[in-house]
DNA sequence: CTGTTAGCGCGTTCAG
DNA sequence: CTGAACGCGCTAACAG
């Protein structure tokens, strides 16, 4: 069995009072204190969490919602925002959403009933019904990388990231430049390829063919055959820009098993580790993941301490391009 | 103010118990049900499943404790395994130890007072007693990826994983082989460097000199500079056998910075979107990931209802080699 | 099948 | 500074 206040009273002759006040920060004499200590020991108590969250009704723990585990961008945001929510005094509890509405709602249920103190999450898409649960209990929820209207968010200037890789383009000679973008049911997704428009109407004054830029799933797959798919066209662009990670990661491999003819340039996103291993080395618009992470943590600790403005906060970040080797994105003659 | 028990009394009329036996899956008239569900809907009742643990003793969550997040091979398995409990009506929580010892005690501390009902770990090291403050609670733990004495492992057949990969470079020629693994002082490590010696001897008639299987750092970078220091070494292997995905991951990436002098033959461990990725396609020993979450969750499950051997278990599975492209593992000339 | 009573382990009044 | 009493929201015995 597991010591409660109750052991440590029996042993102490305390009341339940007194140990309380001990384990929350209050005034206890110095020889209550060290009779309690040695109490504790003995019986190698550890206050219940569960009991305390009920009473107290602050867990002091947050959580976490993903919308696909397995992705670097995302893993590397948790861990950042893990650790600093951490030195605050808080736990963390990750979900996995598995980019499905209804398991996010689930999720989101389950950690409200958790009674977390606060949740950040990578939304699946715009909609925001699933906040609903957190509303109701005056949960405050912090959206990384997709803007929630209502909500207090964290995300990146995307017009501009996919704009200075069609720069980038256009200054190598390139005018025919698709897109590998998901469908337009994020905020992200539609600011990147809105982003990609406007810019390559800028930049050559035309607006993109439709067909350069159709919706593809957002998944390594999706980035293979999206790929295969514009290198088939009968006017194939000359160079392509992916706007997420495992949509750059599907085009290299579909880029790899084709083979060298016919090669298109491709401008990436995020993923350090992949310029590493590939050769050579590949043009990468890359996200401040180490600040989306940081601002979101810093953003949710204010609303967890009561602070922070009245209305929803915003945060916008800036990316940054690396530009990878010249053959990579140069116009081939 | 969010319902309970309470505010639906006040609606129905009816008792607290009958509310609960409600929510509980007891039985409950026709019409009181519908009364229940009327109430309900009309407060937007949520059971709150933190006060149901503190008196049920079960909270229906399960913890899950990961080395390290940023894993495909730790992603995988925490997916499935999530998937699995799902069904059984089980919530998950994730934690990153950071392949920290004492952060990780810290989370399983974190988890145990959250009142789990058991938990999966991938551990950081050989060292078991993080797990006392499991034991201390009756909570059953289920270990992935690493044997613990006294507690239920899933594991792979690590001596023959790598027996196979060496059985693959001799017959192709190779004598100096190399391994690039972490230090001894996980269970895993231990045995796929046991493993290695164990193959050589048996093929090669020889013992490895030592120099070709220092320890690395597990990680991207530990490969890397793994591989640079066996390639400068006065007699370089021929071949190398990296026994864990981020060795191998980082090895694949020191030799694309090496370019293609000297080039040993290599084999690694895992991934398969890396093999996607790679040209020539690589040889892997890959590990039957979803059995090995597979197994976990059912041995999981057993132990939640009460059930399983006495005795802890110990489930070995077996790996496969994907054998890639010949010149990757060729001898050169 | 329903209601009453008694807690789970802890935090918070309010007297003293 | 300490203790008694009460309640957080829910489940588990019993009666009825």
């Amino acid at each position: 069995m597991v010591a409660t206040y109750k052991d440590i009273r029996r042993i102490t002759g305390l009341s339940l009072a007194t140990i309380s006040k001990y384990y929350n920060g209050g005034n206890v004499l110095g020889p209550n204190r060290e009779l309690i200590e040695k109490a504790a020991a003995e019986l190698d108590y550890q206050v219940n969490n569960v009991a305390r969250g009920l009473r107290s009704r602050r867990s002091m723990t947050v959580g976490v919602i993903l919308d696909e585990l397995a992705s670097t961008f995302n893993t590397t945001i948790v861990s950042r925002i893990e650790e600093r929510l951490r030195e605050a005094g808080y736990g963390t509890i990750i979900c996995d959403s598995r980019r499905d509405a209804e398991s996010q709602a689930d999720v989101m249920r389950f950690l409200v009933g958790k009674m977390v103190d606060g949740i950040v999450v990578i939304p699946v898409d715009d909609d925001t019904s699933f906040l609903a649960a957190a509303r109701d209990r005056d949960v405050p929820v912090v959206a990384v990388d997709r803007l929630m209207p209502g909500t207090d968010s964290v995300v990146i200037d995307n017009r501009a990231a996919i704009a200075s890789a069609v720069q980038l383009l256009v200054t190598a000679g390139h005018t025919a430049i698709g897109l590998l973008a998901g469908p337009d049911t994020t905020y992200t997704m539609r600011e990147r390829r809105a982003g990609f428009r406007d810019a390559m109407q800028d930049r050559t004054g035309l607006l993109p063919r439709a067909e350069l830029m159709t919706p593809e799933h957002v998944s390594v797959e999706g980035g293979c055959t999206g790929l295969r798919r514009l290198l088939r066209l009968s006017a194939p662009p000359t160079a392509v820009v992916c706007a997420n990670y495992v949509l750059t990661l599907g085009a290299t491999i579909a880029l790899n098993e084709l083979g060298q003819e016919l090669r298109p340039a491709l401008v990436g996103f995020d993923n350090l580790e992949l310029a590493r291993l590939i050769r050579p080395r590949p043009t990468l618009v890359t996200q401040p993941i180490e600040s989306l992470a940081t601002e979101a943590a810093e953003l949710l600790l204010q609303r967890l301490s009561g602070g922070g403005p009245d209305d929803p906060v915003t945060i916008t970040l800036d990316t940054t391009l690396m530009v990878g080797h010249e053959s990579t994105y140069q116009l081939r003659p």
